[in-house]
DNA sequence: GTACCTGCAAATCTTTTGCACGACA
DNA sequence: TGTCGTGCAAAAGATTTGCAGGTAC
């Protein structure tokens, strides 16, 4: 994490009150988060810091490649630690979002290369579906 | 067409002049749309038609079963016919939309099922990357 | 000191909704 | 004639932006 402030300064940028808590808050809990998410975690501490500013802070992070942000389904999107690098299934009916391997999209990425030349960054965006427990419901 | 206005009647619904015209819109011009430009579409013949009577037929075509909606990238959905099935790579750097075959995503929806009992349903939304003209340009 | 960051307010963009009127069957 | 669809206006939700003042370095 203090690598990560290094990295503001490194770049020309400072180092402030808003971006230590939204570090402190991304590393605490790590997982997928939304904007909203973030922001009432960082006003638990700090109830000054504004919205935009986190979104603003969010871009930058997810410029400097510390996180990224991924589409779970509608909704807003969820941001998470570039290091927790993994795709995910989302069922439909219910929700639920399962974490998938990092290599579960081997395959694809290996036909798109072959048949289009296209290189996959296949976790930017979830993959929908029927998770086991509603296929069985239904 | 007429087969889905058929639709309309037999589900106890109405055949109306926004509805005659979003689906001739959406036959006329096959592919990708976004809602407002089929509202830009429908109001070339109709200016009366509603924006908000276009996202609900949009909806009601959807619930039929006669369009789908996919998300190519961030921005506004996108609709088409569900006949015209089909997969989408699209571009982070030019945002070219490839379209991939339905049975591009086979080995992928095995996988998910036999490790996850998943069933995907791959094409709601596009799968990002790089395209080859892109990948040799950088 | 100065460039960068922030709070604030307001705008943006896409989509949804409540309501009263009008039209299809 | 009764129900369903529509136009309208307004709200909703997520995110972005212009600006003027404040702060890290």
């Amino acid at each position: 994490m203090s690598a990560v402030l290094d990295l503001f300064r490194t770049q020309g940028g400072r180092v402030t009150v808003s971006r230590r808590l939204l570090l402190r808050c991304l590393f605490d809990r790590p997982g997928h988060r939304t904007a909203d998410e973030l922001v009432t975690a960082v006003r638990a501490l700090d109830p000054e810091v504004h919205r935009s500013t986190i979104y603003r802070n969010l871009d930058e992070l997810e410029r400097l490649g510390v996180i990224e942000h991924v589409h779970l389904g509608h909704g807003p999107a969820t941001y998470h630690l570039s290091t927790e690098r993994h795709g995910h299934l989302v069922c439909e009916h219910c929700g639920t979002a399962l974490a998938v391997p990092d290599g579960f999209f081997d395959e694809l990425a290996g036909t798109a290369l072959t048949q289009f030349g296209f290189q996959i960054r296949p976790r930017h965006f979830a993959v929908l579906g029927t998770c086991a427990a509603c296929a069985t419901d239904a």
